[in-house]
Formats: C-alpha cells, structure tokens, sequence
DNA sequence: TGTACATCAGTGAACGCGCGTTCACTGATGTAC
DNA sequence: TGTACATCAGTGAACGCGCGTTCACTGATGTAC
C-alpha cells in the first residue's frame, strides 16, 4: 500500500513536469532500461563489444535473461543503442572542449578538438573500439547511427568554415593546388553536408587531417605502433600542429 | 606394399635436396600443418578473426577437432601462425612493390608502397583486420610477432634511409624544425631501429606519414566514414602526395 | 468510488547450438639391434 | 634382412561451458465503464 502511494505521489509530480502523463510503469521502464544500457556499457567497456552477453547483462542486474527482451528485441539493438551513446558521449566531448576556446582562436579550437578526442578514446578504450575499431563480425550497424557519428565530423566541420569565412586567405592558399577532377567532386559533396561554403581543396586537407588524427589515436590504441613508435601526447601534439599548418590555420 | 615403395623413393629424393633425413612423417606433417594453416586462414578471410573455430577448421579438412591439437597446442597458436603469415604477406608485397622502381626515385616508390599496402589490405580486410584492427578479445599477441612486425615498417624506414643518404636537403629542411624534447628523444629510438642516421625531424614526419597510411586503410575498410567522406583511391593518393610532401621527398 | 477487463513485466524451463580442450585408445610409421 | 620396441597421427567420446532466443505462465499495474 505504502508502495503504491508513493508511485502515486511520484506520478502526480512528474505530471507536473513536462513527462505529462507517465504513469509509474512508464517510469520503471525508462529507469530499467536505462540500467540495462548502463550495465552493458560496463561489460563493454571491462571486455569489449564481442563480449557483451544478454545473459551476463541480466545477471548483473538480478534478473533472469529473457525479461531484456521486454526492453530490446535482440542483442543487436542494445549494441545499436551502446554506439549511439558512444558517439554522443565523444561528440559532446569535443563539442564542449571546442567551445571552451575564443570562437576566434581556429588553431587552439582544432587542437582541444584532438585532446578531447584522443582523451575520450583513452578514458573509454573498448567503447572507441565499438565505434571506430574493426567491425563487430556478425553485426551490422543499422541506419540509427549514422546520424550520431556526423555530429562528431560536425565539430571540425563547423571549425574549418568558422575559420573560411573569418579568413579568406585559407581558401586562398588552398585554391593554389587544384584537386583531380573525382576528389574535387567527392570534397564539394563533404563540403556540402558538413562545411558549407568551404572550398574543396580546404575539405580535402581537413580530411587528411582527420584521417590523421583518428589514425593515430587507433594505431596507438590498438597497439599496433611496432613497441619503438608508439605515440605518447608528444608526437600527438605534433602531429596536431602539423595538420592545423596543412589545414592552414593561422598559427 | 606399392605405398611403402612410394614413401622410400621419395624419402631417398628428399635426402638429396636439403631437406636431408625428412621421413615421409616429416613430410605428411609439414603438409598437414600446411593444410591447417590455409584452411583457417580461408576461415579468417571469410568470416573474420574472431570466428575461427579449431572445430569448423578441421571439419573441413576431414579430421576430428581433437586432431588439430597435434599440430598446435591451441588455438592462439594457430591465429599466431596467421598473423605471422599476415605480416609476411604485406612487407613481401610492399618489399616487391618499392624494388620495382628505380632506386632513387623516392616519392615513386614511396608511392608504389602505399599502393601496395593499400591494395593488399583491400584484397584481404580480415587479415589486415587480423594484425590492424582491433584487437581479438582474449587474444594477446606473444613476442614472436614482433619482427614480421617491424618489416613492414622497415620498408619505409630503408626508404627514407637512402632518401637522406641522397638528398642532404631533406634532413636540412626538416631541421630547421627541431622537435620538444621527449619526442626528438623517441624519434631518435625510432631511427637507431629502424632508418640509421636519419634525423629525428625527418623521422617526427616519417611517423606522420606513416600513421596517416594505416589510418586511412583502416576508416576506409572498416567503413568508418560516415557515408560523404568515403575515400576512394583518389583521396587516397592525394594524401599520399601531400605526406610525400611533409617528408620532403623530392619531386 | 468500485469493479471487470486488458496490458505488460518478469519467471523458469527449455531448445538448439557451438565451442576449446582432455583423455584413453588403436594402428601405422620409424628406429635400434 | 628381420624382429622388438618406441614414437606419433588420428579417433571418438566426453567434460564443462556459455550463448541468444522462445514460450506458456503468474501476478502486478493501468484503464474504461
């Protein structure tokens, strides 16, 4: 009785908030689900995704393993749901690492970008693998995170036409050097979706700079770097400022 | 009677040539061993890593699971094997890719590096995924992978080695940048490994380049770029350019 | 406000699968006298 | 050359494990009159 007066009281307040009609069932399921995402995101990040056991999942949580599929139809969706908090987690990571810079500052911008990507990476090891190491086998990434990994180009997208449009001598010094005919194509269509206005040949070093920086964090991850040439926060900073000079940043 | 003939004729060829003293057991093992290698490398090629299954791998060459044990003492061992074979396989080809172009033509065969780098890994993505992906959960690589390693990387470091050698001005122009302290010190370690006499500079740069091949080669496979920003061969190359440019390879 | 019915969360057992590895064993191949 | 013994490849059964998913069911929560 007391249980479900309390239920009742709780109903009654977050009607007053903008959950407008949830009912405490409505609730618990928001709360469960969210427990179940927060423990498999713990089993993720302890052993990595191909791992990652419905079974395991409800045993952490007390329950028996068929009540998950109540909250997701199958593994996949809950892998699916993993990857999109990863890339929100990492995009707004960058986002406001970027924005605690003077909007003018484009170098020091692109440079808190890389530190809080790579720090992100670092920090959640196996959920940077989830999104950007090699596929899970068997699994196949369903259009729902398609958008959440655009917000994480976006951050240098907005970056590099902030500093188009604040400096036109990048554009300038990047028109010098015309791109074969394809590429220029395949730039202007990046240009388009992330950076509007921003010419080709700029798109065309911002993606080598990006290559550059989620190549480097991988290769560093993932160990594969052949023991003598593992990158630590020097050759990192390095890097980052050789491609803020290829992208054209003023320094 | 005829297989027992058959056997001593060709144990008495085989002790001719320098595989002296081989019995037929030597032989039938060295080409079963031979077989299981292959069959589980067709397993990783099709279906990836961490698929492999000793069961499935000797279901296909006629053979009881427990068989396989006779040749290696487990499953690591067998995926050690394939990495090794891996590893081989690259630098084999980037090796006959760099000789086919006149000694001194750097930036050609720095080209023809990348090319065939980038080609082998597109012919084969789980076996570059098998030594540049992610790592296999539960799977640690022993020593004995290291050196094949190192020779791919020693493509490039003999390459950038006989550039120096050639052309002072790459070292001169490179030093005019020194690098902060710990990463000259680690570039130094790189160079004493893996390109003699190289300064750290030009090294710092090497590494860029270097990062920025197999971090391209990874997004592209393992389609990590967000659907606009594919890279086709054209980016591909025009990277290779602009990187060839950073190690100031002459053009 | 009270009752009858519908909805839904969670249970427990089961299905069917595949895996790596061990072990006692048989029969063929190699070796030493 | 012939025989006795040691080595080794391959067998078949078993151990113990964990997994994703389905299904009929119980009991609590929500809804409509």
């Amino acid at each position: 009785v007391i249980c479900v007066t309390h239920e009742v009281t709780a109903g009654g307040a977050s009607q007053g908030s903008r959950g407008a009609g949830l009912t405490a069932r409505d609730r618990a399921r928001a709360q469960i689900t969210r427990e179940i995402r927060d423990e498999a995101l713990r089993q993720v990040a302890a052993d990595g995704a191909q791992r990652l056991s419905l079974r395991a999942v409800a045993r952490s949580l007390g329950m028996v393993s068929s009540a998950l599929y109540r909250y997701f139809p199958s593994r996949d969706d809950l892998l699916t749901a993993l990857i999109v908090d990863a890339y929100e987690a990492l995009s707004a990571g960058a986002e406001a690492a970027v924005a605690a810079r003077p909007r003018s500052d484009f170098r020091g911008r692109w440079r808190a970008c890389c530190q809080a990507i790579r720090g992100w990476a670092l920090a959640h090891p196996h959920e940077y693998a989830l999104i950007y190491g090699s596929p899970v086998p068997g699994y196949q990434a369903p259009t729902e995170t398609i958008a959440p990994a655009g917000r994480v180009a976006a951050v240098l997208g907005v970056l590099i036409s902030d500093a188009c449009q604040a400096d036109p001598a990048i554009a300038l010094a990047a028109r010098r050097q015309p791109l074969p005919g394809q590429l220029a194509a395949q730039a202007d269509a990046v240009a388009e979706a992330m950076a509007p206005g921003v010419p080709a040949p700029v798109i065309a070093r911002v993606l080598i700079a990006w290559t550059q920086l989620f190549g480097m964090i991988s290769l560093e991850l993932f160990g594969q770097l052949g023991g003598s040439a593992r990158p630590g926060g020097d050759f990192f900073g390095y890097a980052t400022e050789q491609m803020a000079d290829l992208m054209g940043l003023p320094a």
